[in-house]
Order: C-alpha cells, then structure tokens, then sequence
DNA sequence: GACATTACGTCAACACCATTGACGTGTAAA
DNA sequence: TTTACACGTCAATGGTGTTGACGTAATGTC
C-alpha cells in the first residue's frame, strides 16, 4: 500500500531531511511562525505575504507549502501561538471567578501585545493544541465549579466568545494607522462635544463622564458583568 | 491655482455628464453601493472584487475609480448604508431590558446582513449622524431607566462594545472564504471530538453539548448575563 | 445650430498576490 | 556505497487593486 505518494506537507513530528535554504536557513514551522509574527509586528498586516514572509526566511516562498497546505493553515498556527502565549506561566487558584477573570484578561492582554496578528487569527477555530488546551481548562473551571454541565458549555461559549471578541475589537484600534487612530480618538471631543443639548440631552448631560470612559476598553467591565451573572445563576453547593 | 485640475473622483453631488457604458448602463454612486451589496449577498464575501462588479454593473472595472478613491472608500459607503438600515423602524417600549435587548440584536442582525461592510465599520468611531443618533438613544434608555449617570456611562459603555466587538466576530465568521468556514465548523466534530478522555476529560464528557453550542453565536446569551447584571446593579426606585 | 470644453468610460499595463507541477539535489537510511 | 525521497527551487497560471493615457459623447456658450 501507500504508493510513492510523496505529500506535500510532512507534519513536524516525522520530518527528517532539514535541507539548508539557498541563503543557508534551516526551516520548520516554529521558525515560520515566529517570523510570520515578527513580519506583521514590524510592518503590519498588509506586510504578510507568502512572498514577503519568504523574503524574510532567506527561502523561496513557495518552501512554506512544504510546512503549510496554504495561506490560511499558516494563520491558524498563528493563533494557536497567540493562545498559548496567553497560557504561559499561568496556575489556577482553585476559585473559579477568580481563575475566569484571570484567564479572560490574559487573553486579552496577549491579542493586545500583538494587535495585527490578532486581528487576523482573533475569529478563527484552530483545533491546535494550545486552543484545546485553553479550552479544556476553562471547561474544568466550570464543571469543578459547580456548574452542571448544560450550564457549563454555555457559559463557556459566552465568556469565551466574548473574550475574543474584545480582544479583536481593542486590537483594531490599536491596529489602525496613526492619523486614523487619533481622528477616531478626537471624535468625542471634536464631534460628541458639540452636540446641542435640544437634540442630543443624554449626550450633552454626561459628556465628560462618557469621554473619561471611551478613553479606555470596556472589556474588563463586561467580564465583571459576565461574571456577577454567571455567580448568580451558580448552584447552591451541598454545604451551602 | 486651480488650474484644469480634474480630479478622478467627482462628488455625488455636482455630477453632470452621466455616459452610459458600453453596455449601456449609467453609472451612480448608488447603484455601485446598491450592486455591491447585491453581489455580497448572492455570491458570497469573495465575489466582491472590482473587476467582478464592474463586470456586475455592465462597465470597466476602472470605471468605479471615477465614483470612489478606492476600494475602501467604496466598503466604509456600505457600511454608512447598513448602519441606517439597523435603525429603521425601531421604537421605544419604555422598558429598559426589552429595548436594550432589541437594540443589541438589531445591531448584532445588521452586521451579519453585510459581513464585509461590517468588519470595517465595527471598530470604527464615525461621529455620523446614524451613530450619534444610536448613542443618545442607548443613553436615554438607561438614564430614564433609573440608572444615575456615572453607572449609566459605564454600561453604557461595556453594551455597545459587547454589541459591536460581538458583531465584527461573528460577521468575520461569515465573511471567511467557504473553504475556511467549513473548516472551522468541522473542527468540533473531527478534532474536538477524537480527544481522548483522559488528556482532556472536560471536553470529552460535554463533546455532545459543545458541539451543539458552539453552532450558533455566543452574543445572545452573553447579552442576556450582561442585562441580569445589569438588572442587578439598578438602584431600587422610589415607588419600590 | 455650431463649437469648445471636459467628464468619464475604456484600454493597457504594472506590480503584486496565492498556488501548483516539475525538477534535481542533498540528506538520511539501508 | 547505494538508494530513495524530502524538500528547496523554478517557472508559470490566473487572480487582484490601481493608474496614466486616450478619445468620445455630453454639456454650456454663443
């Protein structure tokens, strides 16, 4: 069986033929990756290209076929650093709001310190091992928590769902070109801060506190919100 | 100054000479916005490209250069046309959870009714009259709901970026080329679903649930715990 | 009604993109 | 020492957004 059929993409696990590149590098997929984010960090988004991201490993571009069956696998990987990143050095305290708040602002924090890549992996489903773990981690903070197991996956779903969905969002911001990102900025003042009071009064009546607030993310404040609600819906434990 | 001076793009408004093309049609900002949306709707996020809707329009692909500078001038044009379709038609119900609710969903549903356009618009601050008009109403729900206003800002706050941050990731899910879309859907089923139970007994004891769960948006149930929160937080009113 | 002006649709070209089949060489196993 | 093949390279394909040049048809003027 299992004619000649050389695949393409030899999973990093079996490879054993490291041919130095024309420019003398030895490629794998963490030196791919790495330098993927280092290429987006440095230049942008827009700066990651097969092409490009050749360029920058001293290799032909089509070599990364060799580690990724395309363009949106290497993404993948992306994220799936992003994630463990955000896992690194972290231990659970043993109380689950505590643990929960904890891992969503290390999510958060971690998409945040690398606001291009984020954004292009932020939405993804990656089945990479540093998603599963995440996602098993959080799944035992529920169950071992108290909560049974129906209200377990959708509180899950929520807190997790809404932790990358921050995590995109304040990345974007922190994406975006300078010039746009300080018009955005200047909005509430230049724009918010002239609205007539006849046609717009809750504005005009709590402007300096909402222009104080959208200086910063709203994320932590709906973690805590998520959280006050998921305590209340919590079962009574047996001791009380 | 002002020598001949002719521009590429000519405003809406002071446009005289409408030649139609070759194929007869007579191009207008509109129907590029309106063709647009049409061919997003029909073929997918990935049909939307400017040789493919000049050829939609009957006309050279360059000749859109003549209504918009460029291909995202002609995105934030779609965005600014659904923000006004999310609010047409909604009413107050005097009920501050019921229209907290409503309108969260109504941004949520407008979003995903354009993915592309969504994903541009969502983690912008345009300061238009849509959105101002959007904010005053958020506002005012919780101001006459009875919420003082520094606790009415700062849910204020965490709402709309849960509604927006929601909004960009699920619309980013649909706009995923379909290749990528289904990938992600199948992960549940093909990695999820073969972890062995003893590295990951969460996810092998709850497989069933997850799977379910993670088929639909998280963004519904999210926003219900922040309206319990919420709820929670609301000082009692004189009358009980 | 003839004419000058020019907006705007068209054409062709450029620079980039992801991806793939063929090829040969260096590497590792036998 | 030989053999097999993994993997880096090359070249080509068909896509993309964008731009400069060009001519014509639509307009305002007389």
């Amino acid at each position: 069986m299992s004619r000649g059929m050389t695949e393409r993409v030899v999973p990093e696990g079996r490879r054993q033929r490291r041919r130095p590149t024309k420019q003398g590098a030895v490629l794998s997929e963490a030196l791919i990756v790495e330098t993927a984010l280092r290429l987006v960090a440095q230049h942008g988004a827009e700066a990651l290209s097969v092409r490009r991201l050749g360029a920058a490993l001293g290799a032909d571009p089509s070599a990364l076929y060799r580690y990724f069956r395309n363009t949106d696998a290497l993404l993948l990987a992306l994220a799936d650093e992003l994630i463990g990143r955000a896992q690194d050095g972290w231990t659970s305290t043993g109380d689950w709001r505590a643990d929960l708040r904890a891992i969503g602002l290390r999510i958060h924090a971690s998409y945040q310190s690398n606001p291009q890549a984020a954004l292009l992996a932020a939405h993804r489903t990656t089945g990479r091992p540093n998603e599963t773990r995440a996602v098993e981690t959080i799944l035992g903070i529920l169950r071992s928590g108290g909560f049974p197991d129906p209200l377990a996956v959708r509180i899950y779903h929520a807190f997790v769902d809404q932790a990358l969905a921050f995590a995109a969002q304040d990345a974007a911001a922190l994406a975006l070109p300078k010039a746009a990102r300080r018009a955005d900025e200047e909005v509430w003042q230049e724009v918010y801060g002239r609205l007539p009071s006849d046609t717009h009064p809750n504005i005009a009546a709590t402007l300096p506190l909402l222009a104080a607030d959208m200086r910063t993310s709203g994320y932590p404040y709906a973690l805590e919100l998520m959280l006050d609600a998921v305590a209340a819906l919590r079962p009574a434990a047996g001791g009380g």
